[in-house]
Parts: C-alpha cells; structure tokens; sequence
DNA sequence: GCACGGCTCCCCCGCCCGGGGGAGAAGGAC
DNA sequence: GTCCTTCTCCCCCGGGCGGGGGAGCCGTGC
C-alpha cells in the first residue's frame, strides 16, 4: 500500500539544520502523498506548532540546542490531545540517546544518510501506524537493500526483522538474566545454538550486547515489569 | 509433626547475599517434605518468579538494595491471586522493620541466626498457616543466641544495603546500555573506576553480571520502561 | 589524633560473550 | 523437484567483562 488514504500525510519537520529541513521538504514534497506543513527549529517550538498545525508525523531530530527530541517527545506525548507520530531522526543507530527516544514514546526511527526512497518510507510507516521500534529496522531500511520502492520491500524488511519464535524464546530468557550455557540446558540445546539464536536477537535489534537487548526486550512491552 | 502434607512444601529464597541462600537452601533441602524451587536476589524480582513458580512460603530478607522486604511483601499480597505465605527472613529481632512487615502482611519472622532445626521449622510453621505474628515468636526461635548484637552492626547492614550515590549513577548508566568504556567516558574517570563501582552494585544486588543488575532495575522500578 | 567509608586507579587472570564464517537436517512454499 | 527459512552445531578469535587483590586520597565522625 503506497497511500494510506486518500489525505496526504501531513509532517512537521523539526530540526536545528536548515540545510537537514530543506532536504527533507524536497525528499518528502516531492512524493504526491507526502505533504511538509511546517518547519521548527528547535524542540521548543514544538508544541504550539502541533497545535497549531496538527500533523500526522514529526519528524524530530534528537540533538538540538534548547529542547532535544527526548524532551520535545515527551512533552508533545504528554501534553497534546491525539498527538502526532514521533520519527526520531538521528544520525547514529547505536546512538545512546535512542533508548531514550524509545522511552519517551517515539514511534520510530530515521538515519540520516537514509536514501530519499528510505525517508518517505519511514515516514510512511509511522503514519500507517507501524513502529519502527528497533534501531535494526533502521539500519536495515538505510543497509544493503535498494529501497527503491517500496513499501513492499520496507515490510519485508520488516518481517525479517521480527524474531522467530525460538529466538523470541531465547531472548524471554534472556530478560529473566539466563546466561548462554544456562540457556542452554533449559532448551536442551547445545551452547553453540544458543549463540547462534542469541546473534541473531542481537543483529535483529540493533543490539550490542544482551544487556542492550534486554533494555529494548523492556522498553518495547516485550516483557513487562512487575 | 514433620509432614505438613503428601505434597512437600516449595519455598522461594529471596536475599541479596548469596552465602544466605546457599545456607537456606542447604538447611531446607535436607529436609524430605521441604523444596527450593527458585531464589531471586532482590525483593525486585519476586512477582513475577512467584507467579511463575507458586510456592507455599517465600522466605524474604528484609533489607535488600532495591525492593526491600516489605514493599515486596505489599507487591506480592496485593497482586497475586492466592499469595504464598511470606516468611521474613531478619537479622536483628528488635529490628523496626518488623512491624512494617507484620502492617505489610507477613506471616512470620526468621532470624538468620537461628538454628537449622528451627529455621525448618519456622517453615513448616507458616506453611501449615500458623503465623509467627509477634517478635516474641522471633526471640523463641532465637533462643539463647539472642541479644547480643551491637548497632555498629545494624549500621553496617544498612550501609551495605543501600547503592551509594555514585553506584546508583552507575547503574543508571547500565541500564541505559551503556559499555564500561562509555560510563568512563560520561562520568570522565577510569574504566578501572567504573568497573569497581559495577562490580559493587552486582554484588549488592546479588546480581552475576550486567544484565541481571538493569533486569533487577527494571524490575524494581529504578527505572521505568516507557 | 584515629578510623571508616566512598571514590579513584592499578595489577593479574579466567572466561564468557559476541563476531565471522560454515554446514547439515527438516519443513514449507512455489 | 528447487528454493528458502528455521533450528541445530561447529570452528577460530578478540575483547569486554567480572573476580580477586591492593592502594592512595579525602571527607566525616569518633
């Protein structure tokens, strides 16, 4: 599906570097379903501008000099009625502060080295209501595949980058402080194995290590606490 | 009587010292009609190991670095349907925390110094319903052994339970995803340092590595997902 | 004065972890 | 049939992690 409804999604582009807001009008604009409303500068100029202008994505860069994205997305979650999709933009996808983004509620993620084709994909998904949880889902819509179009494409990406049932396993097990070997022995496999499923939790999420996983396995309500 | 019943009593371990559960588990497991099913290192994790595991008395220290004993002994009475018995497991039988927990529904007191003969019975006692109420029952099962504590040792207790300023920092850090390296680098100190201030919070959160510290934060509510 | 705890940094050492690559068996989809 | 995914297991290898010590500095408290 290239169009989500017979409205063009409206976005609000937020984001210190004109140079960064004029590339992503011209990316976005120039897709007949993609319309930019607005323009801020900084998170601080966030919220009477949803208001104002009511769109449907913000794309929000994280660092800015008055209010960062974190706190720009908390404060727009937390104080405006039916509030927008949040696409965190950031430029690195082990950058720290993309847990806090998770945190703070954003919706998804955009590298900024993404291809145009990737961008107005991004923006697409978000609106449809599709998270891009996992920095993986990011690394890989701006990684080796064409993008050319598609949504198609980008859900298939997608779909790889959803666990399969025996890692959703391990990684549950993972989020109770299991290490590999006893992992191991709870599903009767060998070492290796566990390895294998545990690299391949990591690769699909973008984690660098269990402890990153078992943060995002938390922030995204795949475990809950308590 | 010794046998409460055909089916043995399954006991749930919950200290911050893994010394104290290794003797708990040793003490109980000698017994036929008496069974260890799971132990946790923190009042954090309790809920959901009782949910899982449903055992008829949860032996709970009272101090603990995260969730203490009491709070725990709230969570779990309030939330689970048909909660185990809570036996709290104390070091000092004049300790105030005892009537908070008895206000917080606690079945019975142990103390750590009692001898094996009593602290299965002390077990036996809860799971059969009867209930410890009153730290008199404490200075009985105490015995002779009683009395004889200082308050330097009370302060020590509670220094060692409690993560330092720093150590919270640290673990804040952690459960943030953040690498030893890239603590160092954020607090501007040595990676020497971080690891000598991880290595103090996993060992006062009974915690093995990494992973199970921010599992135990999470759990605990020193952080909140979302 | 002294003692103690917290913060800092250092040493050595073992090992688990994670990356990279490969490979076979089983099952489903086309 | 072929292709693909999943699950399983194996190899080598480096590096981060965690344990065990110790040590100096600097506060507070006795």
């Amino acid at each position: 599906m290239i169009y989500a409804g017979l409205m063009p999604v409206s976005v609000l582009l937020v984001d210190d570097e004109p140079l960064v807001r004029a590339g992503l009008r011209a990316v976005l604009e120039a897709q007949p379903d993609l319309r930019v409303v607005g323009e801020a500068a900084d998170g601080a100029a966030v919220i009477p501008l949803v208001r104002e202008l009511r769109p449907d994505v913000v794309a929000m860069d994280v660092r800015m000099p008055l209010l960062d994205g974190i706190e720009a997305t908390r404060a727009v979650l937390r104080t405006v009625q039916n509030p927008p999709k949040i696409l965190v933009v950031t430029t690195f996808e082990n950058d720290e502060y993309v847990y806090e983004a998770l945190r703070a509620g954003a919706d998804g993620f955009l590298l900024k080295r993404a291809r145009p084709a990737e961008i107005v994909n991004a923006v697409r998904l978000v609106a449809e209501g599709e998270s891009l949880l996992f920095p993986a889902a990011v690394r890989r819509l701006a990684g080796e595949h064409g993008g050319r179009h598609g949504n198609a494409e980008a859900r298939a990406v997608l779909d790889r980058a959803a666990l399969t049932e025996r890692e959703a396993e391990v990684l549950g097990l993972m989020t109770r402080g299991l290490s590999n070997a006893e992992i191991a022995a709870r599903l009767v496999v060998g070492t290796e194995t566990v390895k294998s499923h545990v690299s391949a939790v990591l690769g699909k999420l973008g984690a660098r290590d269990r402890t990153q996983a078992v943060i995002l396995a938390y922030e995204s309500g795949f475990v809950a606490p308590g």
